[in-house]
RNA sequence: GCGCGAGUGGCGAAAUGGCAGACGCGCCAGGUUUAGGUCCUGGUGCCCUCGGGCGUGCGGGUUCGACUCCCGCCUCGCGCACCA
């Protein structure tokens, strides 16, 4: 199929390698295996080996071919790198070597495997080295991905070169535009069913505009469609799209220049990057409605399989909490309502306490109440005085001070409020522990059932009443009860809990407070919208253009892409950090031209201001597995068929329901962000009818980090640890020297900064990119951290070493592999490794798989010959891991096709039996014997034999026998009085 | 505080109810070469009177038998945290 071409009719090496004295000339060093490396990278490029066919369209394999019809679609997929410009070390290929096995193992088997890498090339590191080296991004971000693929090129990794991108490319910006529109075009209809059987998608906002037209759906104010204005229209159209512009509570941050979204802001109130201050600040921005998804983001996760703790994260993150909205009248005009996940202690409700931004405190009563006491005032002669001084006081207190201060502050706003089920007046106070955003910003305090209003209970010397107690007869304790138990003093004339358990006394009151309009169940989410726009140059810009009225307006398609401008300075204009009241500038409004356009958009050229802010980061890694369905110019964002025959529903037998990418593999850093995020992406493509998979990423995969060792001296400054010596002195201890002064060991991550730095272009040269993927694969289970150790890669490289030399002559190069059949041994060897490792390849153990394969490969070398048979097993076995030296081997054991889509070898089970069998023989379950049995040997004779084992009797000496317990042929345990 | 994960030789680790430490590094001894290194072979949990004893963070339990299952605790890591 292939044509033979001048490289593979001189292999290169069937040279000897360059003469080093006392090394056999074809010894499987570095240097060959380098020189082997990329010969065979570069006949795997010529022929388009790793070419994944498109069942349809312009991609189809190295041959030109489809896929055969019955291989099962594989997608196989990394989190795409961010390029940096300090590029690569040992750590970040760890992923990519794992799914390179995972695609060359399924390969094997017959899948047909859809593997690319492409790059994510937007954001904040690459503006910033672009300003450090004076250059425009593109420029630095260009350079930084050409000199990722050489590196990650000589890993050897069998990507189909074809479907590579970055989301800079102007092509793809394209289309993240357009989904941008997509979802500015669309609406949340909670009432519309849904193929799963639940309510609730998105529809195209022309849906709604005809609901509207028809009259189907009323107008906010009660006049007919017809009567609004185009201006009046868009007002009540534009706030209910899926992407809308809104002017709230934003993170503004100084430091970065830029407001950033909630899930990139830590919880001590500073930016996940760069660690700056983050403020508060009202601003108009663009949000995604991701809060119409909360329900279904947290249900769905029932639906794929990712590891538990991601998806406690995301569940966590949604924060969906199930509860009542119940309203209490406000003495003197008015409702103040609140949200509560305990209404069965509405009974125990004794105070109220509202945020200090709530609207309610906007106007209170001129005086103090009767029965104000002093502790409640904070001093201040009126409620509008001390509810003024209050939330003076709050705002000054940064939302760390907030965090570590849990001890209670507030005042009484002069507000009372009417219990519903009580009748009883109670006081409203304000206190920072009550958070605006969550909820309604007001809540009934319980103290009795719960911690935190107890402690202010007790700052404020309010009452407090037990609703719920462990039991009946139960003693009333002193602090809070929050437990499950029995529900007591909680009834009223028309209603009564008592007696109950927790969640019977939950829905018997939203059922009594929904029949008076009192309350309502209600669930609430942690989740908030989006937060959709930054202020930086390096991102995709908007395609959106405001009129005179300052409303958003939709570029056509045809308009598309929308190219970032030259500017005078693309660098952000970032603030001292601190600077709360500084204002976000972004770089794109530098450049008037291009702010200012002519337009049009279908009524004549007029002029448009477009939109200055950039995406975030996010928006081209949340539908990047998409374009490596067909990466070239198209006419929809996905072909149907093709996404339903990489990513459909039921694609394979494994994927499921949901559909999705088969085995998605990065950190866990992104358990919360990305991975929210592109759910999001593309339930809405979902509901829009773009793609017919649920989720985007059926399997998730966590791998662990690489780390190392670092070394500081006694001023504690980092000496280069490459150069530091280990010393065993005599009592075992361990010290470590650098130029002959102890230096302290450290363990942390790779970096320039702890001078701990190894390269992949390090292994290769002293190794061969074989050598390194095998370590790396064999350091321990793929999930767990672990520490890089150069010195411990010779192993792998002995591995290699002894593998060749089992099948070439290291002084002539010739073949030594013999055809006559291999021994009963070794064939029965043969075969249980086969079966072993086929089953820790499909459970991901390659750590495991590479111990197999080392012990066959050990048991090879301990033969005279090497029968060609079992040379072609472990040569097949150990392709995925070392796919350039099972290449190689393979041509040379005379197969003149690529071993890339050969059969992965299959175990005959004849062979998995043993001719015989070690039987365990304990007493009282120590290992005292053993004992050589057949396998079929039956349980009374092998009773027998065990009971007259040697090491039986003296362990026995004259005690009486209880039990004999036998599990043939393996075991025998006898059990003395 | 809540949730999740981990704890086994000098080191990375293996064993998921049945021989604890597979495989690899390091270390020790020997061989080849010989200047060293590479490479090859063997050994390597601790103690020992060579019978054996002890040993998987600590304490208890279940079982003929526990690294493995159950209960309680300790240490480390990760996530969340005034979310009503």
């Amino acid at each position: 199929m292939h044509t033979q071409d001048s490289t593979t009719a001189s292999p290169v090496a069937t040279s000897p390698t360059s003469g080093t004295p006392g090394i056999p000339p074809f010894r499987y060093t570095a240097e060959l295996a380098g020189r082997i490396e990329q010969r065979w990278q570069d006949l795997w490029d010529e022929r388009g080996t790793f070419h994944a066919p498109n069942p349809s369209g312009s991609l189809g394999d190295g041959a030109g071919e489809r896929p055969a019809p019955d291989a099962p679609a594989y997608f196989l997929m990394d989190m795409f790198p961010y390029p940096s410009g300090a590029g690569l070390h040992v750590g970040h290929p760890l992923g990519y070597i794992a799914t390179d096995v995972v695609g060359r193992h399924r390969r094997m088997c017959g899948d047909n495997v859809l593997h690319a890498l492409g790059y994510d090339a937007f954001g904040l590191p690459a503006e910033q080295y672009a300003v450090q080296t004076g250059q425009h991004p593109r420029t630095t971000t260009e350079a930084n991905i050409a000199n990722m693929r050489r590196q990650l090129r000589r890993l050897g990794l069998a990507h189909d070169p074809r479907r590579t991108f970055a989301t800079t490319d102007t092509d793809y910006v394209r289309w993240t535009q357009w989904i941008f529109l997509q979802v500015f075009d669309s609406w949340y209809d909670e009432a519309a069913p849904r193929a799963d059987g639940g309510t609730g998608r998105a529809r195209p906002v022309s849906e709604l505009l005809a609901q509207y037209e028809s009259g189907a759906r009323p107008t906010p104010d009660g006049r007919p469609w017809s009567e609004l204005d185009e201006v009046e229209r868009r007002r009540v159209i534009d706030p209910q799209r899926l992407a809308y512009v809104s002017e709230t509570p934003v993170n503004w941050c100084p430091g970065l220049g830029t407001v950033l979204a909630n899930e990139e802001v830590t919880a001590e109130g500073r930016s996940e990057r760069g660690n700056f201050p983050v403020f508060k600040r009202s601003l108009r921005q663009w949000n995604m409605r991701i809060t119409a998804y909360a329900d279904r983001l947290a249900d769905d996760l029932d639906l794929i399989d990712w590891p538990e703790k991601v998806r406690a994260m995301q569940r966590n993150w949604i924060g969906r909490s199930e509860g009542a909205q119940v309203v209490f009248t406000v003495l003197g005009g008015g409702e103040l309502e609140v949200f509560t996940t305990r209404p069965d202690t509405l009974f125990g409700a004794t105070f109220m306490v509202v945020a200090p931004e709530h609207p309610l405190l906007d106007e209170v009563p001129a005086a103090w109440p009767d029965g104000t006491r002093d502790t409640w005032t904070g001093g201040h002669a009126s409620p509008a005085a001390a509810v003024a001084a209050y939330r003076t006081e709050a705002a000054a207190r940064t939302a760390v001070e907030r965090q570590a201060d849990t001890s209670k502050t507030g005042v009484f706003t002069g507000h009372l409020a009417t219990n519903p089920v009580t009748g009883t007046a109670v006081p409203v106070f304000t206190a920072d522990y009550v958070l605006m955003g969550y909820g309604t910003g007001a809540i009934m305090a319980v103290p009795g059932g719960d911690e935190r209003d107890h402690a202010f209970a007790r700052t404020f010397e309010l009452p407090v009443v037990h609703t719920v107690l462990p039991a009946p007869d139960s003693e009333v304790p002193d602090g809070p009860y929050t437990g499950d138990g029995v529900v007591v003093a909680s009834a009223n004339d028309e209603v009564s809990l008592d007696g109950m358990d927790v969640a019977t006394a939950k829905s018997t009151i939203i059922s009594w407070l929904e029949g008076r309009g009192a309350g309502t169940g209600t669930v609430t989410y942690r989740l908030r919208d989006w937060l959709f726009s930054r202020q930086r140059y390096w991102g995709e810009p908007f395609p959106i253009v405001y009129d005179e009225h300052d409303l958003p307006i939709a570029l056509p398609e045809s308009m598309l892409p929308v190219d970032l401008p030259e500017v005078p300075d693309y660098s952000p204009r970032t603030f001292e950090p601190e600077d709360a009241d500084s204002n976000p500038e972004p770089p794109l409004g530098r450049n008037e031209e291009w702010v200012h356009v002519t337009l049009d958009l279908g009524d004549g050229p007029r002029t448009y201001r477009r939109d200055t802010n950039t995406m975030p980061n996010w928006a081209g890694s949340c539908w990047y597995y998409l374009n490596y369905l067909d990466p070239s110019r198209r006419e929809t964002v996905v072909e149907p068929s093709l996404e339903q025959y990489w990513m459909g529903p039921e694609h394979n037998a494994t994927v499921g329901a949901s559909g999705g990418v088969d085995l998605y593999v990065g950190g866990v850093e992104h358990a919360v962000l990305h991975l929210l995020y592109a759910r999001f992406w593309h339930k809405v493509l979902h509901d829009l009818g773009h793609v017919t998979s649920v989720e985007p990423f059926h399997r998730l995969f966590n791998q662990g980090y690489v780390q190392a060792y670092a070394y500081a001296d006694s001023r504690g400054q980092y000496v280069p640890a490459d150069e530091v010596e280990e010393q065993t002195s005599e009592d075992g201890s361990v010290t470590y020297l650098w130029q002959g002064q102890e230096v302290r060991r450290e363990y942390g991550k790779m970096g320039k900064s702890l001078k701990n730095v190894v390269t992949p272009d390090d292994m290769y040269e002293a190794y061969g990119a074989d050598t390194f993927r095998v370590y790396e694969m064999s350091m321990g289970p793929l999930d767990l951290s672990r520490p890089w150790e150069t010195r411990a890669v010779v192993g792998s490289q002995r591995f290699l070493q002894r593998l060749w030399r089992n099948v070439v002559d290291e002084d002539t190069g010739d073949l030594t592999v013999v055809d006559a059949d291999p021994d009963a041994a070794t064939l029965r060897l043969v075969h249980r490794t086969v079966d072993e490792v086929r089953t820790e390849m499909d459970a991901m153990r390659f750590n495991t798989a590479i111990a197999k394969l080392i012990v066959l490969n050990n048991h090879l070398t301990s033969l005279d010959r090497v029968p060609r048979a079992a040379a072609e097993v472990i040569v097949l076995l150990v392709a995925p891991f070392a796919p350039h030296l099972a290449e190689e081997l393979w041509e040379r054991l005379g197969n003149t096709e690529s071993l890339v889509r050969a059969p992965y070898p299959v175990a005959d089970p004849a062979y998995l039996v043993q001719e015989t069998v070690t039987c365990v023989v304990q007493v009282q379950g120590k290992v005292r014997d053993r004992l050589e049995v057949p396998p079929d040997i039956g349980e009374d004779e092998l009773r027998e034999l065990a009971l007259a084992a040697p090491g039986v009797l003296r362990s026995l000496a004259d005690r009486e026998i209880r039990t004999v317990v036998v599990r043939a042929p393996k075991l025998v345990n006898v059990v003395p009085v």
